[in-house]
DNA sequence: AAACGTTATGTTATAGTATATCATCTTCTT
DNA sequence: AAGAAGATGATATACTATAACATAACGTTT
């Protein structure tokens, strides 16, 4: 269990930028508008409350298409996380850590979308691949994601 | 380990409506045609494709908005359930079941929404909760739902 | 600098999922 | 027959998402 720096906006961004240069790929005002909103806001955001950040916070129209494509973009350099399960979209938190990116497991607040980026023991993803295995499925990924209530929002 | 019963379409429509008869609702013809939908197409479906099946194979039109309500009341009558992942609904695979219906896991194949409903070793599901408690998170549901591919849908 | 190809963004259209509201019809009870 | 409760129909609307095409910005080559 090694411990995790919590990631400022503006370090995340930083090293996020330099990421993207030494893979050849650009950290462009409007992407890196995007990981801000998602970095600030410290929860998932659906494309339309990004464009809605970006105009209320940054001065910046957006229109949510583009925050789609941008957000593929993020996803693909592994700075953003899709969340299907939410129908939201949540900053990678673990930019600057060193340490290869495993793949996650996220645990998601259903009342305020708070999320938190774990990982779960091997042991448990292998028993969970047998159960399923035992049913003739596969995992279609190891990311997995799982509705829940977060500290501030238990009943 | 208890043998599964693998349920026809007339056992379970019957099974159900005396389920709902003891419990004082009503099996209606169109709540019948959308549990029939389900239960003949041995998938998952949506509220709209149930539109369809409806029209195309029962002769009935039955609106979308419509079909939304009967989901629900199937739901709350535990014959029926919602996927999230999916965003589709699926017949319980346990309504000639005598025992009690635990909490179900479900794996949905992502290609072709093919459903099997299954229940996980407790255990398994301890340590989950476990490590979500580690977090400071609590599962919103033990209905847990898993992205897969069914046997037929392997890459 | 000019031309070119590539990448990024803007714009519009459209599909799918879902909920809210109000109206109508059916069923059950009295 | 009247009234209440339950079920369905109809319409409006919101949110999520993708496709297709147009334009703009950027980088490279000449
Ligand atoms: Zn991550
Ligand atoms: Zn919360
Ligand atoms: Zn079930
Ligand atoms: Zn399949």
């Amino acid at each position: 269990m090694s411990a995790h720096k919590a990631q400022t906006t503006s370090g995340a961004l930083k090293q996020a930028e330099s990421l993207c240069s030494s893979r050849g790929t650009r950290l462009t005002e409007k992407r890196k508008q995007v990981l801000t909103g998602l970095l600030e806001s410290q929860k998932a955001l659906s494309a339309y409350e990004l464009t809605a950040y970006c105009r209320n916070h940054l001065g910046s129209e957006l229109p949510a298409m583009s925050v789609y494509r941008i957000l593929e973009f993020l996803e693909g350099e592994s700075l953003v996380h899709r969340l299907d399960l939410a129908k939201k979209y949540v900053a990678c938190s673990h930019i600057l850590c060193e340490h290869k990116h495993e793949l996650p497991q996220f645990l998601i607040c259903k009342a305020c979308y708070k999320v938190q980026e774990i990982s779960i023991k091997k042991s448990l993803i292998d028993s969970l691949n047998q159960s399923v295995e035992g049913a003739s499925f596969r995992l279609a990924s190891q990311q997995l994601e799982f509705d829940c209530f977060c500290e501030d929002c238990y009943e």
